[in-house]
DNA sequence: TATGAATGAGTGTTCATTCAT
DNA sequence: AATGAATGAACACTCATTCAT
């Protein structure tokens, strides 16, 4: 009815704003276009003028959500001198975040669909720039023979994050399939899984 | 309209069959029964007299693929002497069941959303068979001195489980973003994952 | 599987007692012939050789309905001395009856329905009896000069039986609303109809 | 296709319009969103728009129903001086009120069915003051000694109500059944219906 | 006569997307 | 740019009825 005039780039904040409200609510399971209307009160069409369908809606949060992953990486990696203990941190700081954000990982697990076809280079850009991070970590490490080096810093980097990723979603399953939260358990995973890959690194 | 009979048994088997490529092809999150009854050539209604509703079909599924990995996982173990290379060869084996049957490990993942409301008992039943296949060569590598005893054998059963899918998932996603198999560098991965691994959890 | 052989009229009283439950157990609105055969321990074709479709089977039942009613009408006039009190009895038996067979009611409004298109002269016939013996006893109460004659005995039986329809029916609708059984009010209205209708039927 | 546009308020009417014609033809147990659809020349999902589920859109058509049925009541008590003749006038006007719209009837049944569970709080109110107006109209009339009082005004409300009902819905059936509009009995039992009630509740 | 596997036209509901205004 | 009414393809599931054996 009333008409609001604001320029593009707050509307389309506005509106990622109250995607990630309904993410944050809802899941990504339930996560809709209406939804996403309704917090941001604006119409339906509008959406449209800035995204070209809701999987590029998606892939605007799934970028926040990457943002949100470096910084804890950083966040974890600032306070360690050890290569070994930088990889160990970024381990743990993977659970940190599923705790803080966990539709964010649900999202990010979303957006691996094979059927995901849209643009989403600012989104495989950022997710190069955490791996080169990670990377950089483990390339140092094996630099000063921390690290073991028959394998490459590359190779490494992957095998960290894809083991984080399942050992996170294996939790959250098992959290959710158990309906009650066993934390001290969870811990005690998260801590085992860090210090396993961190003696399957070292030299 | 024209009335084809078969024996349950048959029938059965060719909805199942059409299932298994249904899942194959177009992922869980599109698998619907209608494309089931496409592919089979059968009526809807059909569907109905071997199962329940969906959820009960896919089970059906999950079974065969908790059935078909647990088998992976023998063949596997048969080979190998010692204890590490037992749980080495769980790592790599786990990636080959993927090769072989790629549709059958998001539909694991599927099934333990908490929503999944149907008589799973034999499907759990099976899941916890091949967890305590794999928590037996743990303990038995832990008695023999081979694996370190600082983790429970149940805890290390899990964090392997956990980082296998999440290397696999891992693989599959890249491969299906680039599109093209570069088998090489996977295998390294897999090679790569599998050593890190056994270092992790040996003594 | 095992092939059963009886006489047709053994195997029709077979099938009606299992529709009999279903209806009883589940009411006209949940009544599947897969439920009854499920009673009934017969196969699904079987019931077409003795019912050329469900709203026979239907029929059936409501003949069965409608004897029970009869049979309560007479119980209910056996006693009374006069007219006027024969109708009565009716009246408060019509509401017996539906606290008895509650289902059976549903089912006779139920084959009103326009589009119940079916042979139904049994049904017809035995619903014409009803009639009759109500009638009976109107015309009967007109000739002792105990029921008024302004309007013809056929019209004053279609009106009883309009009455008590509507009168249970009100009943029952407002108990499944209220979800309460409050009994003593109910019998009351019941009370109260009968008394009204006896007094405006009398001289 | 052809996206045709027009104000919520007149494609709201034509909704309700083509409901009313699909429940008058179809009668309530085949009254279906299919069939509203094919007669309103809409989409599905435009019904959705306007209506949260089918219920909801029932409930509309009840509360007209309702409105209609009131103010059919108040024209007939309007003309009326004694309160006897009120209820006369009542009884007559309900099936004045059929004759104009057959398919409400029903639709008032079925919408007593106890898990028709949506907000009817405004159905409910109309519902109230139906029941108010015609309790009004009998406890006035037990006031001036025309209507007795060993019945409650509010029990002889219902049973008014209830026998109404009926008589509409035994006439309703049987024309429908015998498919000829047999009009001048029908008036006969309806002015015997109304005597006989009136002559039931007086003193 | 008996069987029960097979059929398929519904049934209500969801939701991303379009487009006339 | 903004609106929101309109669209229609999906979707899981039901059940009376048919018919080959």
């Amino acid at each position: 009815m009333v008409r609001k005039r604001a320029t593009p780039e707050f509307r389309k904040s506005q509106i990622i704003a109250a995607a990630d409200l309904v993410l944050l609510e809802m899941g990504i399971e339930h996560f809709t276009i209406d939804r996403v209307i309704d917090r941001a009160k604006i119409a339906k069409g509008t959406v449209y003028n800035y995204y070209k369908n809701k999987d590029e809606m998606l892939a605007d949060l799934g970028y926040k959500a990457l943002s949100m992953l470096l910084s804890h990486f950083h966040t974890a990696v600032g306070g360690q001198k050890s290569s070994v203990e930088k990889v160990k941190a970024i381990c743990k700081s993977s659970y940190d975040y599923y705790r803080v954000y966990p539709q964010y990982f649900e999202l990010i697990s979303y957006m691996e669909r094979p059927d995901f076809e849209i643009n989403m280079s600012n989104y495989l850009k950022l997710s190069q720039e955490i791996t080169n991070m990670v990377n950089h970590v483990v390339a140092e490490g094996q630099e000063k023979g921390e690290i073991k080096k028959d394998l490459s810093s590359d190779m490494i980097t992957y095998i960290i994050w894809a083991c984080s990723v399942g050992v996170v979603q294996f939790v959250e399953s098992k959290e959710k399939l158990l309906k009650n939260h066993h934390e001290i358990s969870t811990q005690q995973m998260i801590k085992g899984f860090s210090e396993m890959i961190t003696k399957g690194i070292s030299l």
